[in-house]
RNA sequence: GGUCUAGUAGCUCAGCUGGAUAGAGCAACAGCCUUCUAAGCUGUAGGUCCCAGGUUCGAGUCCUGGCUGGAUCACCA
């Protein structure tokens, strides 16, 4: 790696004109765009050690650096910023050693390293996906993929959250006002047909509260008290209890919702390794929270509802199993955890979840911990910000939300309309062109997504649909299949040989750029962000855009010239295609 | 109220461990297709980086305090 060599190049610079640096980190920079020169030593941390100004430290080592650096050509000092240069032949063996390479900058994993586990998607049974669900999901799988790249043995894991008591208030709504409606009795998509049913309950269960407060109850009394309510508390026990009727109609009603977001994940292209089920590690859960209790690292209430202290930690108390003995979100948690544990040799173990629950991880973490399991260290919660509307947040109950599959349909129309209005797409069957459409709608969506950090929370508005142009999706699928528009032209392998003369300041600038695409990778995995690939990889066909504008390639005149650039727009196509690929989007021959 | 988190152009967002004159896209305006895909390219305009202190050679970035927004502190998940 060039960085390397110029860092201990700089070393050896130091230690042999001024004194050892010692711990002091040297860092090499790339050169702002506007300065002239490939990367950049800020000496202003070194001066204690060089006691002279600024300027005659940068002099110094730059001298050096030319005499026992190949690579460097020059340097130049501006501001007490030392500029080095790099030779045009580095560039132009790094261009020929991997522009063939169709996995320039990916690494492969080994089979039997340790684990990198990674929950995602995590849906709760009782109602479809929204926007909200969308950005967990393809965020869960970029991260895969990112990590993958990276070099590391991953594992995709989807905990579905298929039993509690919100599964139960579905359900109890169903018995009672369904009428044995099915999806095929109805028409309806799977889990939207249960979502009625959530939103059924909800609404009756509000009606109870009111009346019970008009009838003089406290509101909070009311809120605990409602008939409802209790109804749907028994089912939770009752299917605890594995009684059969409820555990038959848990069955039937679950396996709708799966049905229908096998579809959403299908068109989102998303999928998993494997895939846990809460119903099946609650208990664990509950048995690792009873020998806790015999520990003594937990304690039981007088009502026998089971807790963990964690005041001592700064924390509150948390709740592991209610006094009716029934479990909680927390119990299975735990006991999933182990499961998973006990499963692979896993190193680092992600969980892809809201920020909204923070406090749910730090807690899981801390619980871990009491209950003497290190690998709790191993946790990591990549804790993702909201979607919000312009309104503010999405909230299912109040009918706000945008629906996974209303928006990937509408995507995929808004890409049906611009591409007619283009006529690109001549000589496709009708398949095909669905196939293109499906591609850019996809694109869009997955690249708006993506490319804000996930840290943070943004911004999506309904009424705008997701733009085509500038730093879009499709703006990056295009300038892929400008490239293959070039290679379909061109019709035979791409070889060549020449000297670096031949490259003029915008080729090595691409050169420079794509080869950057190693150290994003390991960036952006350490990180675990794929907005960073997103933000390489626009940057990427921003530059080969401007290129493409302003030179020639199939009707350059100089033979070795034309062969050069194709190569070269060849590697800028694969890593474009690997860079989208870990972003989990395609990229189209023609568009 | 406690804890956590964010505030950068009209809007949506970049800005990595502190480094040179804070960047993109959209929207607006002005240009570029008889030539390899104009879903493209070029230019103009647009900023109190929320405010006030501090740390230092240097702060959008770190610290403290405030203002504003969000999340969370459930026998919900």
């Amino acid at each position: 790696m060039l960085e390397n060599n110029l860092k201990s190049s700089i070393e050896k610079a130091f230690e042999t004109i001024f004194s050892p640096i010692g711990d002091l980190p040297v860092t090499v920079q790339k050169t702002r765009k506007d300065v002239a020169g490939d990367y950049t030593v800020n000496v202003f941390p070194f001066l204690k050690i060089s006691k002279t100004n600024p300027q005659e430290t940068a002099e110094k080592i730059g001298k050096y650096l030319v005499e026992n650096n190949e690579n460097i050509a020059k340097y130049e000092v501006i501001k007490g910023f030392l500029n080095l240069y790099i030779k045009a032949e580095y560039w132009l063996n790094e261009f020929k050693s991997s522009y063939k390479n169709v996995d320039f900058g990916i690494s492969s994993s080994k089979p039997d390293a340790a684990v990198t586990m990674i929950e995602y998607s995590s849906p709760n049974t009782n109602k479809p996906l929204h926007l909200g669900h969308i950005r967990n999901n393809l965020l869960g799988y970029s991260v895969a993929e990112l990590l993958k790249a990276a070099g590391k043995n991953v594992v995709k894991v989807n905990l579905v959250n298929d039993r509690g008591i919100h599964i139960c208030k579905s359900m109890l709504a169903w018995q009672k006002w369904g009428n044995n409606a099915t999806p095929e009795s109805t028409g309806k998509k799977g889990d939207k047909l249960v979502g009625d049913y959530y939103v059924k309950f909800d609404k009756a269960y509000k009606q109870e509260i009111e009346s019970l407060v008009s009838s003089g109850m406290e509101k909070e009394k009311a809120e605990k008290e409602a008939p409802i309510l209790k109804e749907a508390q028994t089912m939770l026990r009752q299917w605890e209890a594995k009684d059969p009727e409820i555990f038959n109609l848990w069955q039937t009603m679950n396996g709708w919702v799966y049905e229908g977001f096998d579809i959403t994940y299908k068109a989102l292209g998303i999928d998993f390794d494997k895939i846990y089920y809460e119903s099946n590690t609650y208990l664990l859960g509950k048995k690792i929270v009873m020998e806790g209790l015999e520990k003594g690292v937990i304690f039981k209430k007088e009502d026998g509802s089971v807790w963990a202290d964690l005041t001592e930690d700064g924390l509150d108390q948390k709740l592991l199993l209610r006094a009716d003995g029934t479990s909680v979100y927390m119990t299975q948690d735990i006991g999933t955890a182990q499961q998973r544990f006990d499963e692979y040799p896993i190193e680092d173990h992600i969980y892809v979840v809201g920020n909204e629950q923070n406090y749910h991880f730090q807690v899981l973490k801390l619980i871990l911990k009491k209950l003497g399991y290190n690998w709790s260290d191993s946790i990591h919660h990549l804790s993702y910000g909201m979607v919000e509307l312009p309104e503010g947040k999405m909230k299912s109950r109040e009918g706000t939300v945008v629906d996974a599959d209303d928006l990937i349909a509408d995507m995929i129309q808004t890409a049906r309309e611009t591409s007619q209005e283009l006529g690109k797409l001549e000589g496709y069957s009708e398949e095909e062109k669905e196939s293109v459409y499906n591609t850019i709608a996809l694109g869009a969506l997955k690249y708006f997504m993506l490319k804000v950090d996930p840290k943070k929370g943004m911004m999506f508005n309904p009424k705008e649909s997701i733009d085509f142009n500038g730093n879009t999706g499709p703006f990056i699928q295009y300038t892929y299949a400008r490239i293959q528009s070039l290679k379909r032209k061109w019709a035979k392998e791409i070889e060549f040989s020449f000297e670096d003369s031949l490259l003029n300041e915008k080729e090595i600038e691409l050169i420079k750029k794509v080869k950057d695409f190693e150290n994003t990778i390991q960036d952006a995995a350490k990180a675990y962000s794929p907005a960073m690939i997103a933000s390489y990889v626009y940057e990427l066909a921003k530059e080969f855009n401007q290129f493409y504008h302003d030179f020639t390639i199939l009707k350059e005149e100089n033979e070795s010239i034309k062969v050069m650039r194709l190569a070269l727009s060849q590697w800028i196509g694969h890593t474009i295609k690997n860079s989208m690929k870990i972003l989990g989007i395609a990229v189209p021959e023609r568009m």
